[in-house]
DNA sequence: ATGTATTATATCTGTAATGGATATATCTGC
DNA sequence: GCAGATATATCCATTACAGATATAATACAT
């Protein structure tokens, strides 16, 4: 049988694809959470509008990326409005294998010294 | 006089576009040569069909991120049928700051450790 | 208690991007 | 001269995206 994470795992994600499994690496969140860590995460630079989020959890959703939670925090904490969402481990393979990408994708930029005017970044 | 770079250099480039314009970064090239040297940088992982390597081209140079070449290298070594590009100022400003973007999200893999099993990644 | 802004999800729609197929022609090596 | 690789270009169906719109719950101040 050959590895299902292969199929998706080795082409390029979407910005906003990468950017909602990177949101839910380090725990579970609600759309609207993710939304917000992205924007946080890109220091603003990023905002993604509802059709974007809610499009590509569909879409994840049916590819198996991730999956909706029945855990809820604190019921004090909680809104009944939101949806959880965390990470498969299909998810996991395909946040870290897409990293690894980028990973390459920026040493190459170095090597063709696209970023020796950039300030503030230590590589 | 706000800076026109800015219109396109803070949001996400496609991964096709962001390709291209790295594979330029070092030299002008020619749309099949574009081709396989994303191919090669990315170890044959991402092959680029027709559709979307001249399609990119179109729209980058009706954005203005490359222009066409009327330099030839060597005619001896040249094939008529090739078209040559290189980046243009604004094309070099928006790889420098989609790179500088990757870099900042590897960092949050990183901090969100969904690259701790990755071999020789040093940012 | 009332109003307002924020939080939260969802869908619809026009536009843009993608990938594959197809077409055409040149170049290289035999 | 032929085959296979090189090279550009367009067409089309599918997918992804951004923004608008809708709806409703929550939070907070007045």
């Amino acid at each position: 049988m050959p590895d299902q994470s292969e199929n998706i795992s080795n082409q390029p994600l979407t910005p906003a694809v990468f950017h909602i499994l990177l949101a839910l690496a380090d725990g579970e969140k609600h759309g609207y959470g993710i939304m917000k860590d992205v924007e946080d995460q890109t220091s603003g630079q990023i905002k993604m509008g509802p059709g974007t989020l809610y499009g590509s959890i569909k879409r994840m959703l049916a590819v198996g990326l991730i999956e909706e939670t029945d855990e809820r925090p604190d019921p004090a904490l909680d809104d009944e409005r939101r949806r959880y969402y965390r990470l498969t481990t299909q998810g996991q393979a395909v946040v870290a294998a897409e990293s690894r990408r980028l990973v390459r994708a920026v040493k190459v930029a170095q090597q063709k010294r696209v970023l020796i005017y950039t300030e503030g970044v230590h590589l």
